[in-house]
DNA sequence: GTGGTCTAGACCACC
DNA sequence: GTGGTCTAGACCACA
């Protein structure tokens, strides 16, 4: 995994943990895998990846079960969908729509441009 | 004017100079507010402000008179717009499309809202 | 049963049973459930409870006859008694006195939720 | 300041700064210490210092003036009376009693014990 | 094996 | 100056 620059590598996890949450790849009451496991296959610190845990730990999408580990909380995909949904709903939106209009681009444009991607995602996906 | 948590407030005022540059509120060769006035409108420190002039006058959006003040660059409504299209197309517009899929929200939704969008901005425009 | 968070498991089942030597429910020279039912029971790890065991065989309060199990010592209530009686007064009196100060809450406040904690108490023993 | 060994250190450090507010030391508004300054006076890491400034921020004690430091939040005295007080009703008091019922202890012991405790006190502060 | 805490020290962006 | 993040490495309690 590759990290973005701009961002703490720890909420980049985070974001990481709760993208595989929503596609379903890890499921309720799942393990996860541990902090060293984890450091290791991104090659961070283990100091990074608990970090990660604890943020995800506070907004209770992950819990830890004293010396075995930690597992996705049963209600997460839906905490997680809710708490993303507000901050796409709330703040990215609306910065969408500024930029459309800012920079004078139709959504009729846009409506395209997805339609172009989900395309090639789906053939990305038949590999 | 209040700024996001997650953003240094540094590039938030440029933005929000870049985006009276865009609306075209200032427009070319015009004198922008000094340091300190904006230093004081904003309730920030003057040297973040200055931080601000200097990034915009580092990819060429505001220029520097010495002992006058900063100036709109004559191409600086073109530049902007090249310079925030960039952003838009190759970073903002794939993790948009992204977070649709990964929420699940279909694009028709997203016109719909645009239009709500753009009902309302009229309306609030016309006081 | 449920554990506290903050206090290790091992410690509170060693609690929980100190409290059964002190209200009498387990008494002198009595065999004590073996560390496999315990386990099973409180639904922990058997090492967690032979942990508890452990801790209690040292500091006196039940002891190991090898192959059957373990055991109520003969003193061992006069000891409990007088082992939380020192942690009590030495401890938690002068933390708990802390607190009423800090918080601002009257010793009489707390005499007379003492006195409703008991009649509550009472009645649900008669049941 | 000597620390306990069996909490952690961040924790007591965090304690340590909400009993100041409880007792009006410091107040709102006020900028506390820097976590460099903490952490030298404290003698501890100043990434301890750090994760008691995270707690109490995620709790709302205190709040971060970016490039300035961390200060006591308007409302923070009611928040950390409010969330002790919780607790010590909710968790300390049941134990508390629990503990007078279990060793035999009258409450009238307990409130002679606590005007010896408040006399102290007073004297101590007279010097 | 698991997480939890702490230190030492570094580098960075920001105000 | 301020906080924020990260690494490396250690030690510990716990299951």
């Amino acid at each position: 995994m590759e990290f973005r620059e701009n961002e703490a590598i720890y909420l980049q996890i985070a974001a990481y943990i709760g993208d595989h949450i929503l596609m379903g790849t890890w499921v309720l009451n799942e393990k996860i895998p541990s902090v060293r496991e984890l450091a290791v296959s991104l090659q961070v610190n283990p100091n990074t990846v608990m970090r990660s845990y604890e943020f995800l730990q506070g907004i209770e999408i992950i819990m830890n079960k004293r010396g075995i580990g930690f597992f996705v909380m049963p209600d997460a995909k839906e905490k997680m969908t809710a708490y993303r949904k507000e901050r796409f709903l709330g703040q990215e939106l609306p910065e969408f729509f500024r930029n459309l209009d800012l920079l004078d681009i139709s959504i009729d444009e846009i409506k395209q441009r997805f339609e172009t991607f989900t395309v090639e995602k789906n053939q990305s996906e038949q590999l």
